[in-house]
DNA sequence: ACTTTTATGGGAAGCGCTTCACATCACCAG
DNA sequence: CTGGTGATGTGAAGCGCTTCCCATAAAAGT
């Protein structure tokens, strides 16, 4: 283990001064002949410049960073990846961290990548009742993206219209007959998620449903803890569809619908939210709102590299959903 | 946008030398009361050191990497984003970056986070034939996380053992009176599987069953070109079971059966290898050879935690397979 | 012919932190 | 009262690179 040349031992080498050499391997200045020579040597000596060296000394990393608020779920998983994948695509470092579902963490990272030479940041999935991130934006480009984000107006964003993903769905289930909606949304303890809720309840009214709101907790967690609340809802209210607003929900109410013999979408519509790669695959495919994957990433990843090369400023998108019809949503059977 | 403090302000601030401070602030010298001032000042002036220069200094990052070969599928891309999780879970910092696939990538994604300080490495879904990160891991405590690997002295290793996986799959099958096996198994242009072609045809024989290999492209690079030659191999040999040696593959051929009339598992069994998420939801869920997932990432992390906290030498650690049965097996249609 | 530009190269000062080596000083044993 | 010991604090030398600014030489302008 042998110690890594310095630009000192290229500049021994070449005969020449160390400042020299940093120009020319950069291809700042020089002459062409001297910068041939330079790079012949380094590349000899199997010289690579130490970014950390080169961090501290120009106050930037090079490195892009992705955070992930929780890479738990597959949807946010694809995401965050994406995003690297974009970026490191594109030609950048780029790297990817997550903090778990803890907001201490979340923002522990943030300083950590921000104030402490991340150029640029992709937020994903960061708690926006949050938003500490708006601070470090002001530093730091930075683009977030999310569900309907807290005024941030220093960060970019790319955000999802949910609303208009709610009011697909109601449109879609109103269509088929359905009357009566049962509406599965994440409890939120610390912030009650008051836009989704009420952008629902609007949806269904305007279209003449009847919804119920059911609070439950994260997906996955016990799969089999909301479906007695659940089932109980669904014969409290006479509901012929269920909307989940996560697609996890509505996995474990594809699951348990299947365990206690109800036929989905014969007897139970169901809907989901996100458009996971499992829904495509699920039995007869589950009927969800889908965002263009590839938009989002393009769409951040385009505003963090134009902030950063061409000192655009703060901007936001809005990304539309999409509803993808799958099997698991047909008329009630009362209209049959 | 005002400037950080620095480690400089600091002491002016409490009326001490940088070094004194910098000892205090990590608690390694100075007198308690001392430590407590020099806490106090920094608290608030809000100083955090910048790891930058704390990399320079002391020649480590503070940081590990999770380098992936490719966060494509939903497999590794799972395993990358646990292990980071996990890492961080133990408190350090970890980041995770992925050669999408590329192998020049790869090789400077390793260049760069090895030699160029991260304090170690995990590395998953390399290129096993191209072991550039064997000569990594002389200089940085490094566990490699894959199939067979290719011998590699002085890196830690959790490998997957393939060929008791295939064992269980061709049991498993031969048990239900299957005869004739089809497997797909990737083509890998730059350097033939050969480790998993004879581990299969070796297992197949000692079961007495047909084996007729198939290599195909890629999982999903175009879902449709492999079935032709699927069901022309299935017709040719008249196999009763399919084994797929990705679970992506099996969905292809899951999905093309359905297409074309092809009940699973009656006409046709089907089995997987790696229990990607989607297995346990997709029809009447996918029989496939699973790995320990939380296994496999408390191995790799717990190796190079020791590696680096114990300085413990390089250990190889081997992943058993578990045979999950699903619904896409059963008697071949001839048996019953 | 002489002054201005225009290249090139180098000296040296950092970037913010760690750490070695040394200076102090209080304190206790002899 | 003196030498020894350990605990604290500090000056200064880097870590490896960038970059400001000056020196010099060559090319160009008048």
């Amino acid at each position: 283990m042998t110690k890594r040349p310095t630009l000192q031992d290229v500049a021994d080498a070449v005969g020449l001064s160390p400042a020299t050499v940093s120009y020319a391997l950069r291809g700042q200045r020089g002459s062409a002949e001297t910068r041939a020579r330079v790079q012949a040597a380094a590349e000899a000596l199997g010289y690579q410049v130490d970014p950390i060296a080169r961090a501290l000394a120009n106050g930037r990393s090079g490195t892009l960073a992705v955070l992930c608020g929780s890479t738990r779920d597959t949807w946010h998983r694809a995401l965050a990846t994406d995003l690297v994948r974009a970026l490191i695509a594109r030609d950048r470092r780029a790297l990817l961290t997550d903090a778990d579902g803890d907001a201490d963490r979340e923002r522990a990272l943030l300083d950590l990548l921000a104030e402490q030479r991340a150029d640029g940041l992709l937020v994903a999935a960061l708690d926006p009742f949050a938003p500490h991130w708006e601070e470090v934006a002001r530093s730091t480009p930075l683009v977030a993206i999310g569900d309907r984000l807290a005024e941030a107006p220093s960060a970019s964003a790319v955000v999802f219209d949910n609303a208009a993903g709610f009011a697909l769905v109601v449109d879609h289930l109103a269509a088929l007959g359905h009357r009566r909606l049962l509406v599965l949304l994440p409890e939120r303890p610390s912030t009650p998620d008051r836009p989704a809720e009420t952008s629902v309840r609007e949806a269904a009214r305007a279209r003449g449903l009847t919804v119920e709101l059911l609070r439950v907790p994260p997906a996955g967690a016990d799969p089999d803890a909301p479906i007695e609340r659940v089932a109980a809802a669904l014969v409290r209210t006479g509901a012929t569809a269920v909307f989940c607003l996560s697609d996890g929900y509505a996995f474990d109410v594809l699951r348990a619908a299947r365990r206690s013999g109800l036929r989905v979408p014969d007897d139970l519509s169901v809907v989901g939210f996100e458009d996971v790669e499992e829904a495509d695959l699920v039995g007869p495919g589950l009927t969800t709102v889908s965002w263009d994957h590839e938009q989002v990433v393009e769409t951040a990843v385009t505003m963090l590299l134009d902030a950063l090369d061409h000192h655009t400023g703060p901007s936001v998108a809005v990304i539309a959903p999409r509803l993808v019809v799958r099997g698991t949503t047909s008329r009630p059977p009362a209209a049959r």
